[in-house]
DNA sequence: GCCAACGTTGGC
DNA sequence: GCCAACGTTGGC
């Protein structure tokens, strides 16, 4: 799942009480579509983007499965869409708990760096969605270097 | 700030 | 259904 710090940062999640928050304002249908797939106790890989070192930060996991971003359907959200409604909801979130912080970011290049995660997504030219979905392999690849 | 990539919108 | 215009993302 990627985030850019500035808005909501790795650390932001951890000081959420319980350390769990929902990731809200999702607005990507193929994004929607990873997220609503994901199960309770799934590990996620939390990403730093747009900032001065894009890359991995540590390990997340999900508390609970996808519901209603109610966000949708506040028009004072900066994620407000008018086609979501609560009778029609459009747009889902998860809640993620902070799990562990690697020592060191794992940055971009690294990741490109290793061969073994030569068909992650997240390091796909043009790719560009919030969440993505890890194999387990990728996932313990870039675990076990933090 | 630049620009490539890509999703969405809307006229036709 | 096509496609140009436009907006957003995000690395650099």
């Amino acid at each position: 799942m990627k985030s850019e710090p500035t808005v909501f940062s790795f650390d932001d999640l951890k000081a959420r009480p319980g350390r769990t928050d929902h990731w809200e304002g999702v607005r990507n249908y193929q994004a929607r579509n990873y997220m609503r797939q994901m199960k309770k106790g799934d590990q996620v890989l939390f990403y730093h983007s747009n900032c001065d070192t894009p890359g991995i930060v540590g390990i997340a996991e999900v508390v609970r499965e996808s519901y209603p971003d109610h966000t949708s359907w506040d028009t004072s959200s900066r994620y407000y869409d008018p086609k979501s409604s609560p009778m029609n909801p459009r747009w889902f979130m998860v809640d993620v708990r902070w799990k562990k912080a690697f020592a060191k970011v794992i940055t971009l290049s690294q990741l490109r760096a290793v061969p073994e995660l030569g068909q992650m997504k997240v390091l796909q030219k043009g790719q560009r969605l919030s969440v993505m979905p890890v194999t387990r392999e990728e996932f313990e690849t870039v675990a076990e270097r933090g």
